[in-house]
DNA sequence: ACAAAAAATGAAACATGTTTCACAATATCA
DNA sequence: TGATATTGTGAAACATGTTTCATTTTTTGT
């Protein structure tokens, strides 16, 4: 593999004379320059990366930490921000922790040691220390650590104050929220404390569900949802993330409940799974796009070593009316 | 930031000797191991990882270059592929083209460089000179240049056999199949030739419809899906990806045919979204765990500088009878 | 034509971790 | 006890690209 070196001596000239060719940093004669260009084509010179990076500081690779990226929710945020960082020159390094707490402080470590120049926390297990002590740019998403740490939520509230809306307007007496942690940290919780409060005003019951996944399996979802609608037989609404609220349909609907007469569904994320199945289902959206360009948006100003102007961002939910709820 | 000399100089050792504890590459006397690790400790000390690869000539990052990461296939083996770099040691560096072949150009480019031990090829729209000169160890998949370069497909002709005998037990006379490339070299046009003539022999017509998609949509895809319907009224089954699948279910649903009785859809990789709308749809599932197995292991043999047994891997594809055909 | 400014280029140092080679200090063996 | 083997350690070189500083050459201005 021709270093700069190789392609310095075939040109006759000293290496740092091709590093100015390549970087355009500084003046090189035209002769010249067109002597190094034919000697780097020659010799098919491909700078290294990562010497460049060593010396730069610098790798221009970001790594996105999430729980898995087969759900979609994550898939589809992956692919907008790796849009963006190539847009900028930047790649992505996909880490999914699956829930193992282990295997995210591991990445932590990894991604201390100067192969990355910036991280994306889609996932928040470790105490809170472990993000603190991390020493470069990095952004969280849904889960605010209060301690200068940038975050990007999406409106929670606002997503509870709607949900409430819809379970009452379906006439719902007896709702389940499934979520995946009871922390007042992870921002999402927050929907769950808006719905009990408003429902609890309307006198309908609302009980929260703490679902551990460390596998994505839709028949294993399908199952927690049977049971859980035999456990709970009353219940007559449920809110829980997309692939969890089409379980939870599809339960219903297998022993007989009417939907969205005797029972209503909201899905949180509205992804396109919503979409797919024969019955759109309503759906708490969560806007991908603008996370995303939040997200970009502070981890480059970040990287730029400017000082971000709101630690925290707050995104809209907006809802999608389909016809799992009345 | 601590590098190894910070950490020598504590310690009064030489950086070398540091290194030698890092790595265990030597002897060091307990004491003075004890003085480096404490010197560690105290500057809070971690190795930079480019340093170490660029001496090593290794980054320990693999590349992916799939379609988009959205599609449920590619994020279930993207998952599945970086599990098993994850335990190797290896990360996951995650390229999407999009459908533009200059990005995957450019992917292709930046991956010489250096910052990749190998790279794991899911899309293939370059001309066939742009993977051959690639210099690094790398995996295709689905498509097979003949030239030496390793490659793991599924068999998609066992499942053209598959498919074929589904529509003809649900008794199709006007069948369509949605896919991507029609050239010899993509696997899974192998499946519509051997659907195509199976149907013939049967009587039944076989139509092969290229959509080239570079955004993903789904309600693009349902309108693509209502207009094909729209134009070729007679069309009593289909076959396509999962998500486009999904589309024509849909769309069929929609316009009042019945299903499976008045059309049959058999979608192509079987991955969850097929499982979760109200209808489980037949589809020629591709394993996705020995897809990724048989990647790995041709990756890692090669980036051990083995030499592989079999330049080409076929993978089993099996059929999942579910309630869209008869 | 001469001073001053500008342009082109190279030598050397640097970024950081690793390895080779040499040397000294012990340990082992006959 | 002397000869040989083993162990521990450092100096220096290396991997590759970039930058600073100095030097030479060319251009500009008067």
């Amino acid at each position: 593999m021709a270093s700069i070196r190789d392609v310095a001596n075939k040109a006759n000239v000293a290496p740092c004379t091709v590093s100015r060719v390549l970087n355009g940093t500084a003046n090189v004669a035209p002769e010249t320059k067109q002597k190094i260009e034919m000697a780097m084509k020659e010799l098919n010179y491909i700078p290294n990366e990562l010497a460049r990076g060593m010396f730069k500081q610098r790798s221009g690779i970001i790594a996105m930490l999430i729980p898995s990226i087969r759900h979609p929710y994550f898939s589809n945020l992956a692919h907008y921000i790796e849009t963006r960082l190539y847009e900028n020159g930047y790649k992505l390094m996909l880490c999914s922790t699956d829930g193992q707490i282990e295997k995210e402080r591991e990445y932590i470590r990894i991604l201390q040691s100067n192969l990355v120049d910036g991280v994306i926390m889609g996932v928040s297990d470790l105490e809170d220390a472990a993000y603190l002590q991390f020493k470069k740019p990095m952004i969280m998403l849904d889960y605010d650590l209060k301690k200068g740490i940038p975050v990007v939520v999406s409106d929670h509230e606002k997503g509870g104050y709607l949900a409430a809306n819809t379970f009452i307007s379906s006439g719902c007496k007896n709702v389940i929220h499934i979520g995946d942690k009871e922390l007042s940290k992870v921002e999402s919780y927050k929907c769950h404390k808006v719905l009990e409060r408003e429902l609890e005003r309307a006198d309908i019951k609302c009980r929260f569900v703490e679902i551990k996944w460390n596998e994505f399996d839709f028949f294993g979802y399908l199952d927690i949802a049977a049971t859980i609608l035999e456990k709970y037989p009353d219940i007559d609404g449920v809110m829980a993330a997309d692939i969890q609220a089409s379980a939870f349909l599809k339960a219903a609907l297998t022993i007989g409940k009417k939907v969205p007469e005797d029972f209503a569904v909201i899905s949180i994320d509205g992804t396109y799974v919503t979409d797919i199945g024969l019955m759109n289902m309503t759906s708490l959206v969560q806007s991908i796009d603008q996370i995303g360009d939040a997200t970009i948006k502070m981890l480059f100003n970040l990287l730029a070593g400017k000082k971000i102007a709101k630690r925290k961002v707050v995104i809209d939910i907006k809802e999608k009316k389909g016809e799992t709820t009345k």
